[in-house]
DNA sequence: GTCTATAACCCGATAGAC
DNA sequence: GTCTATCGGGTTATAGAC
């Protein structure tokens, strides 16, 4: 056996969410994550058959510790609270491992295999169910994951002063919890999408900024 | 005049904003931007200091374009349609101009002058105003545009199976509308921070896939 | 002052020797 | 499986033509 082996594939993608962590995907060069490990410049490919193979896995792994995260924050509460720590988990995930969630959020290929987040999904929508009945758990859990991810992605871009997104999430997690909670359609008196355009002004006031 | 300007920032701008559409923030190359402008390979660096100084003209110009067709969305509707129409242009620029608006939301830097984002946020503001109160403004829109942007995010990344992220956006509204139309509290009855694992289970259990 | 020319240094990726 | 060598390309800084 004249090379042994001197890595291997989840050796390598420890130290790539490291590199993540400090770096950013942006950041992350397979050259310095070799050399880190102390193997030739293009060893990795021997493991991954690209950059956008390794972000992938990055990318699995990084839905794999959020569903670890957030199984802890539900285990054993009510349906009601398990939401609300949930949503108090993912938001520390998200804080906490910024690079790594963000990883998860934009990765996008069209083979990548997507069993994680696939799992992930499953597990949230199980939660869900608990509170919302099995008609409405899809939708509901498509709308509480928007504006948690929503939340963090604001939150990150401080277009705010103060600390108003988390007040904002609170609003929108207590609506939701609301809506779901009520025991039928929710909006039966409120506007549809009909009679629009109502009490249009007559002539002026164009926007301004003209495209 | 010896040299006189082959271009300017300007039009260097729209030529990256094309380039962009077309092939993704990463795909943007300066060289190649340079190149169908007919100039140097480095002649952009005159104009914008480094690449990300481009990135954030870019992001500023995706904000004033999103306020410029939210403003045509919501003129002269009433308060609730307006919140509706302002939605569907929001979902509809995001998708049709899916990698600028990706800029926009993603690009981060500490100096980075985001008075377009900002103006975008004022006038987002005033408009829930309308039907929320001043008080609740401020929280109300972090939630919507939390909301919306969680909507764009996950269709992109297609986790679901079919259509979903629609209707889980056109839930999600609903809570939101119901919440902010009704007069006070939204949430005295519900469940708060208190009592929280109220029904532990006892021993087993533990969540798989351990970290 | 503005553009051109060049070069140094980084990266991702491939080929072939051991 | 690992290595060296190398290619094409992106970013950046500097020197010089006009």
């Amino acid at each position: 056996m004249p090379y042994p082996s001197k890595t291997d594939r989840q050796t390598i993608l420890s130290a790539a969410v490291k590199d993540l962590a400090r770096k950013g995907i942006r950041g992350l060069s397979l050259r310095k994550l070799a050399a880190s490990l102390d193997l030739a410049p293009n060893a990795i490919y021997r493991y991954f058959s690209d950059r956008s193979a390794l972000e992938a896995a990055l990318a699995n792994e990084a839905a794999r510790q959020l569903e670890v995260a957030l199984r802890k924050a539900a285990d054993g509460c009510e349906p009601v609270t398990t939401i609300r720590e949930m949503s108090s988990a993912y938001m520390k995930f998200a804080k906490d491992k910024r690079h790594f969630y963000q990883v998860m959020m934009s990765f996008h290929a069209p083979d990548h295999d997507a069993t994680f987040r696939q799992s992930l999904w499953a597990f949230t929508v199980e939660q869900v169910q608990r509170i919302a009945g099995s008609d409405r758990a899809p939708q509901a859990s498509v709308a509480l994951w928007a504006l948690l991810h929503g939340a963090v992605t604001l939150e990150a871009a401080l277009v705010f002063g103060e600390n108003k997104p988390a007040s904002g999430l609170e609003f929108g997690l207590d609506a939701w919890l609301m809506a779901v909670s009520a025991p039928e359609q929710p909006m039966k008196a409120l506007q549809t999408k009909s009679n629009k355009r109502t009490a249009k002004r007559p002539k002026d006031n164009p926007a301004p900024n003209g495209e």
